[in-house]
DNA sequence: TTGTTTTTTTGACATTTGTCATTTTTTCAG
DNA sequence: CTGAAAAAATGACAAATGTCAAAAAAACAA
């Protein structure tokens, strides 16, 4: 199963033979049942996990208890809470399981050990930040400016396998439009 | 002038006395007037610029023509198109300059060489980048899954001098509502 | 399976925001 | 400074979307 997570750095950078290694005894497993919060709000977020199975969703939630979904994160993705991970400092946002899921993760502290003892690791840091940068800002181009029937429409373009497994409520607060109202768009489709 | 720019690298992480010397000599110099167009679509976004003075947004233009602002940079903030940059390929947005500005910048090969040659460097540019990271997801905070006033005050607050110093139909196209409405929302305040 | 709970859909209506046309104000070149 | 052009404000109305309540459907636990 570890294998993943190398092959996948692999992918990005070849990572020398002592990091791999050291890596793989790094890498913890955790398990999640449907619902489970991975993440709660005003935690800091220290650990940088990669998702071997399932789907999770990170969201907010304001004053009034509302839900905003930030994003889906599935088997493949990486997943950290942004800001609190970075700066570390305690999170905006949850993170909870959509479906059982399987991740593997290692710690802040270990990750920052990593970099200092390989300094080629670096690189690979700097390409997946890059990495997810980019994909943070196609998901606000995609949300900005646009009614629902065009993020709907724009969702189920570049992302359709989130439209058949996440549930519609979770749906409509990712585009920031009612529950109502991506039924009734939905039945329009 | 060029101090700032290393002066900026220096305060988020110590370079070395070669790579300082070795960026100095890189970093030129370019001077845009009021209006001026920095980067337009479909060109690849090839310099990473460092605005000395001035203001600068970036924007796209959809098929119908209408214009939508990406965001806003001004003295000490890094520009580039984030996609297109990092990915080398053809950008989605323009940017253009509000007032005039004075940038320094590097190519994207110098500063691939800069990372070759200097290691190190990559530390500076995975922190580089984790910051911008941070800050667009701030920025989708700030916009989604919230109603016109609740936009313009939340720039308000994080963004005075944005405000105070971008035209209102950007600020309005950036908030992603129609500049008759932001003016009401000005006027009811 | 069965009953309970949660989620989704739907209708009626209210609210927000956009559109268009026009006026007022501001900017700017000469 | 002055006139032309651009930007901003405003009014009247239209369109999009939200809210609330209820019904239907689906998911889930015992």
């Amino acid at each position: 199963m570890k294998e993943i997570v190398t092959g996948f750095l692999n992918s990005i950078h070849p990572l020398s033979q002592g990091l791999q290694q050291e890596l793989y005894q790094l890498l913890k497993e955790v398990n999640l049942k449907k619902k489970q919060v991975y993440l709660r709000e005003g935690t800091v977020s220290d650990k940088i996990s990669f998702v071997i199975s399932g789907l999770l969703r990170s969201y907010t939630v304001d004053n009034e208890g509302k839900e905003t979904t930030c994003w889906f994160m599935k088997e493949g993705d990486v997943t950290i809470s942004v800001k609190s991970f970075f700066e570390h400092s305690p999170s905006a946002e949850y993170i909870e399981a959509i479906e059982p899921c399987t991740l593997l993760y290692i710690t802040y502290y270990e990750l920052e050990m990593l970099y200092k003892k390989y300094p080629e690791f670096n690189v690979v840091g700097r390409l997946v930040v890059q990495k997810y940068y980019v994909l943070s800002e196609e998901r606000l181009a995609g949300i900005r400016n646009k009614k629902a029937e065009e993020r709907y429409a724009l969702l189920m373009k570049t992302h359709p396998e989130i439209i058949q497994r996440a549930p519609v409520q979770y749906l409509a607060s990712y585009l920031g439009i009612d529950k109502a109202t991506l039924s009734r768009l939905k039945s329009k489709w």
